[in-house]
DNA sequence: TTAAATCGGTTCATATAATGAACCATCGTT
DNA sequence: AACGATGGTTCATTATATGAACCGATTTAA
């Protein structure tokens, strides 16, 4: 491993529950020896990557990720973060991708990308998501800001006789997406179109958009589903990775249950 | 000089203006060899501080500067980044220093450092700083947005005869501020206390706040000016620094001409 | 169509820089 | 005063970084 490498390691050891480290307990974290630990921290201190506090002689990330960070933010938008995500997506289901964010209280379409393996596919041409009739909606009012669910509940606009039309049905919708930790609209926007939806989350640490797979229902298999599910956990994973976020615990908890128990179920069928 | 660092260099080759850089590129700007230029753009590439697009084979930064760029925003107060700077202002100037935050429409008082030096000095007991009174204010109203100087004309509190009570008047000292880079108040809040303030920019590139040297007008020589001056400004690029700005170039260039005018004038005089 | 020039990426002998055990100096406890 | 922390330093040993030359693929010019 090349000493670059280590030196930005070191780095990773700092978060929101440990901001400051001192030099002994670094090299214990890191595993490694305090003479070469001490040489790594100069250098990301002299890169501006972290700093020493003068009384505590700790050290904390630094002034220089913030001017980084602006840079990245300001130069890379998020449409390309999802591009290579969203087509391997599409390329492993089989099925039409897309993907939204979240701006204010409106769900937008950001992009969307369609397989050439079917014929029938679903089609993506809105340029907002109902909250209350479709997955990423559904995942925006389960995972996203609390008031978005009363955003949701002021037009419960029917697209298919399956649309929940009051609070009550959303609320058990909501309910199932904060349990699995994906968004579900089986016809509930258009009939004859399931689909299934993974939140993204972004720097800020919220709730940022949705990844989604629109299939027809036509070939909606329990195995399809599985797979698809699979790919939507991997494509949030990216996403996110690439809006500078972190999938939060919960989530990850929730998906794991999601998956493990669906499996199961599968095994005992 | 270690290999990390030189790796480390090369990220602050990227700039808003010149986003995507190729290999060979990379090569002729750091002005080192290829095949270590391409080690180094691995090992960023697998931290995640940089990540090669697909398509053109052109490195950007990468999605872990978020991270590391919004960990360092919620782990670091902005009082920890101003509080080194100002303790040396206040060290070498021998006067009073402050540091303002504008939020909104309102110049909040951050923190403010006496020297020990002077039996009679300055003392700051504002929360808030009028925009047309203070030196801090007409910086703030001059680099900072533009609805500021709406604000400041709402309230034109006469604190001592000099204060301007106009817009025609306020207008001058904006002017005079932004041709300076720099904010000045002699005797407009307080008689006898003579404020010069320096801007602060922070991640998001704009005016985030103002550093400040209050002085008694008794002992307000042109040479005590120049060195304020000289120090305000190594101050503000310090906690801009630090805040994770940069100082804009048209800032730079007032300072500068800012600066030789008046060392021109004290050289001919 | 060919040939020269670029591009990103790779190889391997050489040279340079990374390493860590042992070492200080300093601090706060016992 | 002896102990066990801390942050920081030294130097012989060793492992890693280096770059000239090379490769294959595109692009450009003749």
């Amino acid at each position: 491993m090349s000493s670059a490498s280590k030196a930005l390691e070191l780095l990773s050891l700092f978060s929101e529950v440990k901001p400051e480290i001192g030099l002994s307990e670094m090299c214990r974290l890191a595993k490694r020896d305090k003479a070469t630990t001490y040489r790594h921290l100069q250098v990301l201190e002299k890169a501006g990557f972290i700093e020493q506090i003068t009384a505590s002689k700790n050290y904390r990330l630094g002034p220089a990720l913030l001017q980084l960070g602006r840079m990245r933010e300001a130069t890379v938008p998020r449409k390309a973060g999802a591009e290579a995500a969203l087509t391997a997506l599409v390329e492993k289901t089989g099925e039409t991708g897309h993907v939204s964010v979240l701006s204010g209280l409106t769900l937008f379409a950001l992009m969307s990308r369609e397989s050439p393996k079917h014929s029938t596919r679903a089609v993506i041409d809105v340029t907002t998501f109902p909250l209350h009739a479709t997955a990423s909606g559904i995942c925006a009012v389960a995972l996203g800001p609390d008031d978005l669910f009363a955003e949701a509940c002021g037009d419960f606009e029917a697209f298919t006789d399956l649309t929940p039309t009051n609070a009550q049905s959303l609320e058990a919708l909501v309910t199932t997406a904060q349990a699995t930790g994906m968004g579900y609209s089986i016809g509930r926007f258009e009939k004859e179109i399931n689909s299934i939806s993974a939140p993204i989350f972004d720097q800020t640490g919220q709730f940022a958009g949705a990844v989604s797979v629109a299939s027809v229902a036509s070939r909606f298999t329990p195995e399809l589903e599985q797979i698809i599910k699979k790919e939507l956990i991997a494509a949030s994973r990216k996403i996110t990775k690439s809006w500078g976020g972190v999938i939060p615990s919960s989530i990850e908890n929730a998906w794991a249950n999601a998956m493990f128990s669906h499996q199961e179920l599968d095994a005992s069928s």
